[in-house]
Order: structure tokens, then sequence, then C-alpha cells
DNA sequence: CTCCACATGTAAAAGGTTACATGATTAG
DNA sequence: CTAATCATGTAACCTTTTACATGTGGAG
């Protein structure tokens, strides 16, 4: 049992592991809708490859719609043997990582002595705007997860996410405060509430 | 002006614009201690990788202790041109992405329909103790960072760390909660508080 | 008729990690 | 004396993205 894929070959067989099949184009546009809140989206050619890999293992099949179809495509589905993988490597995870976090707009605060003050403001409060997006986004999926018993789970990382997005929030408004306090700058354009 | 090195380079810089010269090595202890945080820690070849292209773009300059110290290293130290580069870089970024969190205790949540609650629960334990350990780290980071003119923007970087991870605390407490609710499964070993 | 979504894939390049190799200094 | 820390680097390998190439079907 080759144990040792890593997490983005997990993933994309995790995907196919809740019920029905589904074509790599389709995972590619769940993955963007739900696992990128809390896992990231592999890139399309990137599915299309980790398909292949899981296929040549056995954890997943494939049927080709050839002459039948008028619109040629490749739908996969997980074998038992990729049901049994799975569910090993979910049964297994003490000492994972810690969780990897790259946030653009934090490295640009870090190195705020380069930038101007009302510059990095700016960048702040897009990124807020933005969050706010995707915390729509999250609560769409989670609707349409909504009361669908197989989901269960997935429904849980999406509530996570949907806290997660709200935290960053008030995370972000906490920094705006943070950044009008630094010392040697001027009042600039954020009117001192209160 | 090559503008378009990966984000990497400009955090290996970025971390040499700060009062001082130093070593790779030392580098990488930086970065572990409070680049992480917020943008994780590069391998330290390839700190090292960084650094020689930083150099050869003239963002760098090295001084190699050669005979007369003892034990030999090479120092580095931000060149005027790598502080402009840097701010220019630092002044741009409108229309940053969105910050990737690659989250492997979530991604298996996600994934819980295939393993024992218990499991589940265990994992996101231990997801929890390692998270306050790393409060406690950020909170000495904070400290001596304290009251260093220079050390600002860091400082509020840190901040901002300190305050997500005690929300990454709080989500993994309210999802332990939406684990235990989840239906279909015995009471399990978690006393129902109340 | 044109644009967009569907659908799949290849190839090159970049980014990044791990393992390996080496050696000095310091703390216990 | 031994282990850990300091210190640097190479090479192989894997992961992942980008750009490219191709073609169908439906909506306006």
């Amino acid at each position: 049992m080759a144990d040792d894929l890593p997490p983005t070959a997990w993933a994309v067989l995790g995907l196919l592991s809740f019920p029905g099949e589904r074509t790599g184009y389709e995972l590619k546009k769940w993955a963007d809708a739900s696992l990128r809140f809390f896992y990231w989206s592999p890139a399309i050619s990137q599915i299309y490859a980790e398909l292949r890999r899981l296929e040549s293992l056995g954890y997943v099949t494939s049927l080709h719609s050839g002459a039948e179809e008028p619109r040629a495509k490749r739908t996969y589905a997980i074998t038992e043997e990729g049901r049994g993988a799975l569910a090993v490597w979910a049964g297994g995870g003490q000492g994972l990582g810690a969780p990897v976090l790259k946030h653009p707009v934090l490295l640009r605060v870090w190195l705020g002595h380069l930038a101007a003050p009302e510059h990095l403001r700016g960048l702040v409060t897009e990124h807020v705007a933005r969050t706010k997006g995707e915390l729509k986004e999250v609560r769409d999926a989670l609707g349409r997860a909504d009361g669908v018993e197989a989901w269960a789970h997935p429904q849980i990382a999406l509530r996570w996410s949907e806290r997660r997005l709200a935290a960053e929030v008030e995370l972000a408004e906490a920094m705006l405060d943070d950044l009008d306090a630094v010392p040697g700058q001027p009042p600039g354009n954020s009117p001192t509430q209160g």
C-alpha cells in the first residue's frame, strides 16, 4: 500500500469519496468551492495528473464516454481499494504538521516601514472586502450542503471556514487600528473614530 | 528592475531590510521565530539559494570572513538598490491574491466519514495543544521586539499572529462541539458538559 | 456569430524539500 | 569526549504552476 502520497493526492481522492462520479473538470470546481477554504485548490492540470496517478495505483477507475456521448469526457469513481487506502490515511495523522499560512497582506504589513501608511491601509481594506466576499461564497456552499446526510463532515469543515473568515475580518480590522497607532506617522486619512 | 521575483525572495530580502547584517543561518532562525507565523519559513537550503540570487541581482552584498575569523561565515547586507527594489515591491500589491491556508487537520475532519470519531477528536485536541504552544512562541517573539522602534511593523504582524492563534484555538474548540453533534454516532468518550 | 463554459491534456519551467557532505565551536 | 549548535553548500527529486494546444456545445 503506497501510503506516502502527497496530501494533494489524498485530497483529490477524498473528493471522490463522496457519493457520485465526476470528471476532472468537476473536481476542480468542487475544490474551488470548498476545499480551497481550508486546504487550497490544485491547478486543473494537476488534478488530471493526480487522477492518472490514482488510477495507476488502482485507487480510482475511469470511464471514457467515447463514441456514445457527443461530448467526450472521462468520469472517475473511487474503488474499494482506494476507499480503504484513504481510510488508512485518514485514520493516521498523529503528529500532523502545523497548518501552513501564506498571507501576502501580512507580508507587506511586516515590511510596512518601506511603504506609505495609506497604501498599507488600502491593502488591508481591500483584503477585508475580499474576505467578506469569500464569506458569502462559503455560506452559499453551506447552503448547498445543508441537510445532505453524507456531507456532515464537509459541512463541519465549511462551518469552520465560515467562522475562520469572520475571524479574519476582525483580525484585519484590529490590525488597522494597530497601523494607525504607529508612531512617527501623520494622523492620515483614517478618522479617529469616537 | 527584476520585479517578478517569487514572494520568498522578497521575504528573505525583507529580513535583511531591518538594521544589522546576518548570515543565512541566522536568517533561517529569524524566519522560524516570526515570519513563519504569517508567511512560512523556507528550508535553509532555499534561503542560501535565494541569497545567491539576490546577490547576483545586486540587491545584497556578502562578506566572507575568510582567514580572519576562526569560523568561516558569510554575512549578508542589503544594498541601496535592494532597498529600493523592495520598497517598489512593498508599494505595489493591489489585487493581491487571497491568503493560502493548508490545514492538515481540517483536511482530515473533512474526510471524517472515513475515520473513528474519537480519532478525529484526538487530532483536533492535539492541534489545540500545539497551537497553544505556538501562541507562547509568538508572545516570546513579541517580548523581544517590544520597545524597538525599528520593529513597529514586524510587531504589528506578530500581534496579528497572536490574535490569529488565539482565534485558531477557539475555532478548534467550536469544531469539537460540531463533531460531537454529528448524527449516527455513539455518545463517545466526550462528556456532554453541562 | 461570438463568447463562455465544458473538457482534456502536454511540456517546460519554476519552486521547494530532503538527503547528503563537511567541518568548527561550545556546553555538559 | 560527546552531543548540540553554528555554518555552508550540492544534488536529486518531487510538486506545482503556466503556457500552450485542441475541440464541443449552448446562450445571446
